[in-house]
RNA sequence: GCUCCGGUAGCUCAGAUGGAUAGAGCAACGGAUUUCUAAUCCGUCGGUCACAGGUUCGAGUCCUGUCCGGAGUACCA
């Protein structure tokens, strides 16, 4: 329909040497307004130099619109054109649903092209906490977004182990470690006291219990990892999901990918020496300060394996790379983005996803946090307090731009007054319906008569289902995913006060056989936008 | 100081490409169920869209400045 009247309208503009320019088709706030509008006439008044309304009718009176697609248009002061939807054009696309079934909502603006999605890359030092759950569903609704926008993709976790955080825990495993074996050790200064390192070592005490102080930390640094690794991934398989490359940073260092970015750099004249460390030269590329690229002890910054990491990610072939970080990372890519522009790479490609901070709360007390002392509450207390689900919903229903508060009181109590359950007994409620109809013994096909689907309620709940694949495109566009839970509500909204106003199953069976079919629409159009989020989708409740 | 994010109803937040009377949930109050699931629906109350200018037919939305909150501004990541 937008389509259609995009087409027509430019083709009459055209014709009366009018620009397109400002061409916008919108769907008006009410219904009385139309299914479609367009505001072109008023933005045309100074360049035709008439009176909008004037302009509006000679726009019209030159086109003529199939009727099976627009039933009737009118002009609104001061100038809007609005069009409405003809009922035949309303049951074609109800059946095209139906039809598409689990493809309704897909896209093919990614086509052919390979997209990677980096997110979570939390260092394996400790267990995911509250704070890293916000990025983890972020950025596997992200990919899932891409997926359903045709993208083949890569869902991948970047992680430093090489160090000094590494060396602390290792310090910190083997304290453990000693102290289990009755040696009483110590923690390190700075060390990690969660009581998860005791757990590991207590496994690596009956795995290997001849080690001692002497051991090369190397032993206590790799059994660290691995174990927390696996406590990670326990955690993300808990919410559904699953990263198909974990990209180690010491590869980067083996491989000599590094040394690579660093000569690279020097050929362009934009490393320097100083003070014993090596530098970046930023203020050449705009930036107020120049930044280390290697310490004075030998060691790189974050900064280089990053430029190197993404240095691969490009030369793996990715069409669009995206990146999501926390609000602490916002200073750290301009440079490494400006390090890939010098070497040559379409920066263009990378979208970098920022998310603000998650604060924690129980009731009105801020719950402080530092993965160091172990005081946080964990992603994995927090899936056990109020389920995957609700979860899942909660950390992507607000713009990433905006603060999260959660607050865990309020979350625990939110079992029954929640928009997931909300989102989902109209799901249910559906399913229920077309059970009863099955007991009844009325079958329905795609032969129904949809001409009889008129009432308000009823309009508005095919027009909200309608704009189910707008909303996945505005997610990739923007890729701003709140857009999806936020239409959700309003898809489970309008199927409520349907349910409420019209009776689905009644004597009068081509009407319950026509409501029936919308909502056979409804229920698949609701499973696929709750398949996308990474919600279950109950048949009952 | 500089950079980024935010400031919309009592609270938590939506408001894409500037458009028609600025919305939802929660909270408060009042209604609706002989009927397909009341985990629902309807109504009432509630607004200086932080503030001041500007751009134009039109600004919550764009521009400039100011104020407030958060994050960053490392030879941590």
């Amino acid at each position: 329909m937008k389509n259609y009247l995009e087409k027509k309208i430019a083709a009459r503009l055209e014709e009366l040497n009018w620009p397109a320019s400002d061409l916008q088709l919108s769907r008006p706030k009410k219904a009385e307004n139309g299914d479609w509008s367009t505001s072109v006439a008023m933005g045309l008044a100074r360049v035709a130099r008439q009176a909008p309304l004037k302009i509006a009718e000679t726009i019209l009176t030159g086109i003529d619109f199939d009727p099976h697609i627009v039933s009737r248009y009118e002009i609104a002061p001061p100038g809007f054109i609005n069009f409405f939807q003809a009922p035949d054009f309303l049951a074609h696309q109800i059946r095209q649903i139906v039809d598409l079934d689990h493809q309704y909502g897909r896209n093919e603006i990614g086509k052919d092209l390979k997209a990677q999605v980096e997110f979570v890359s939390a260092n394996p030092t400790g267990p995911l906490t509250v704070g890293h759950g916000r990025q983890s569903v972020l950025g596997d609704t992200l990919a899932s977004i891409l997926e359903w926008s045709g993208y083949e993709v890569t869902r991948e976790y970047y992680f430093n182990n090489a160090g000094r955080q590494m060396r602390k825990l290792g310090e910190s495993l083997r304290a453990r470690y000693l102290t289990l074996k009755g040696e009483p050790t110590e923690l390190p200064e700075d060390g990690y006291q969660g009581a998860y390192l005791i757990e590991i070592a207590r496994e690596l005490l009956v795995q290997k219990p001849e080690l001692s102080d002497t051991t090369d930390l190397k032993v206590f640094k790799e059994y660290a990892e691995t174990g927390i690794f696996q406590i990670i991934k326990d955690t993300l398989a808990r919410m559904g999901i699953i990263h198909d490359v974990f990209y180690n940073e010491n590869s980067l260092y083996d491989d000599g990918k590094i040394e690579e970015v660093l000569s690279l750099l020097r050929q362009k004249n934009l490393v320097y020496e100083g003070d014993g460390a090596t530098w970046f030269k930023t203020t050449g590329l705009g930036f107020d300060q120049d930044r280390v690229l290697v310490k004075s002890t030998g060691e790189p910054t974050y900064r280089l394996p990053d430029m190197a990491y993404h240095r691969e990610k490009f030369k793996r072939g990715f069409d669009l790379i995206v990146d999501v970080f926390g609000a602490d990372h916002q200073d750290t890519y301009p440079d490494v983005l400006a390090a890939l522009n010098v070497m040559g790479f379409d920066t263009e490609k990378v979208k970098v996803v920022i998310h603000q901070f998650v604060t924690l709360m129980r009731g009105d007390e801020v719950v402080k946090m530092s993965t160091r002392k172990a005081e946080f509450v964990t992603l994995d207390e927090l899936l056990d307090e109020v389920g995957v689900d609700v979860v899942r919903y909660f950390y992507i229903m607000r713009s990433a731009n905006s603060h999260l508060n959660f607050d865990l009181d309020l979350a625990k109590r939110q079992t029954e007054e929640n928009p997931v359950f909300y989102l989902q007994y109209a799901h249910a409620r559906i399913a229920s319906i077309l059970r009863k109809a099955e007991e009844r013994g009325i079958t329905f096909d795609e032969t129904v008569d949809l001409s009889l689907l008129v009432e308000p309620e009823t309009l508005a709940l095919i027009n909200e289902m309608l704009t189910f694949p707008e909303m996945i495109v505005r997610c990739l566009r923007t890729l701003e995913i709140h857009h999806l839970p936020t239409y959700l509500y309003s898809l489970a909204t309008a199927l409520h006060k349907f349910y409420t106003e019209q009776r689905v199953i009644s004597e009068n069976i081509p009407l319950s056989q026509a409501r029936l079919f919308l909502l056979k629409a409804v229920k698949l159009t609701l499973r696929n936008g709750l398949e996308v989020l990474g919600i279950s989708v109950p048949e009952r409740m």
